[in-house]
DNA sequence: CCAAAGGTTCGATTTGCATCTTACCTCAGT
DNA sequence: ACTGAGGTAAGATGCAAATCGAACCTTTGG
């Protein structure tokens, strides 16, 4: 399976795919850390600590990835995530204070 | 059934509920209209022209309530909707500009 | 007074989503 | 070479959401 599989271009985000990505409460408190931390860092899927079995894992971050939220590339056993912070802010500026600013 | 039944306060928005709102293309429609007419724009269930069954509107325009994005007040036959601007403005500064911005 | 228009409620259907278990793959380290 | 850790894929399940038709209520306009 090629690397860029699954991620959508810029212009090729839907705002309706990351509304419906951010309606789910895991899959924003990953984006909510992930835009905490300083711009490009990566984490793996399972440092988040989410209370989910290993395939519902797979799922949410897949439904972050086609929604153009964030990136995910192989590094050697693992699989890295790192938020699309340029594309996120240039498409829908103020979402990710938006999400930031919540009281989880 | 009293006038503010379903309308949670400022402070019982949630954020979670509110994207769920949004992640629907009718209903995302429908305030993106009220976004862009002027503040205090009231206008009935049916003006909007959503192309589906007078049931299912009752039900997107409750969920649009419930999630506090609008307000309905009785004005003789008709409920009337209007926009929680402030509110909205205030709680996610910016969310109205992101849904006034997408090309449907 | 009657009829039509605007909404709501109920019950049914259908579809999609979150979740899990199981099985499998691949790389890292010993 | 084996094992374990990180992830994926497939199939099942249970629940919530979107949709509709039909019945009903209220108000406005003839």
């Amino acid at each position: 399976m090629p690397d860029e599989e699954g991620h959508p271009s810029r212009d090729e985000i839907e705002l309706g795919r990351v509304l419906a990505a951010l309606a789910d409460p895991l899959r924003r408190s990953v984006i909510r850390e992930l835009a905490a931390e300083p711009d490009g860092t990566a984490r793996t899927c399972s440092s988040f600590g989410l209370p989910v079995s290993k395939a519902t894992l797979t799922h949410h971050f897949r439904a972050l990835r086609e929604a153009g939220l964030i990136r995910q590339v192989d590094r050697g056993n693992s699989r890295m995530a790192t938020l699309r912070r340029d594309d996120v802010e240039t498409l829908f500026p103020g979402l990710l204070a938006i999400l930031r600013a919540e009281q989880p």
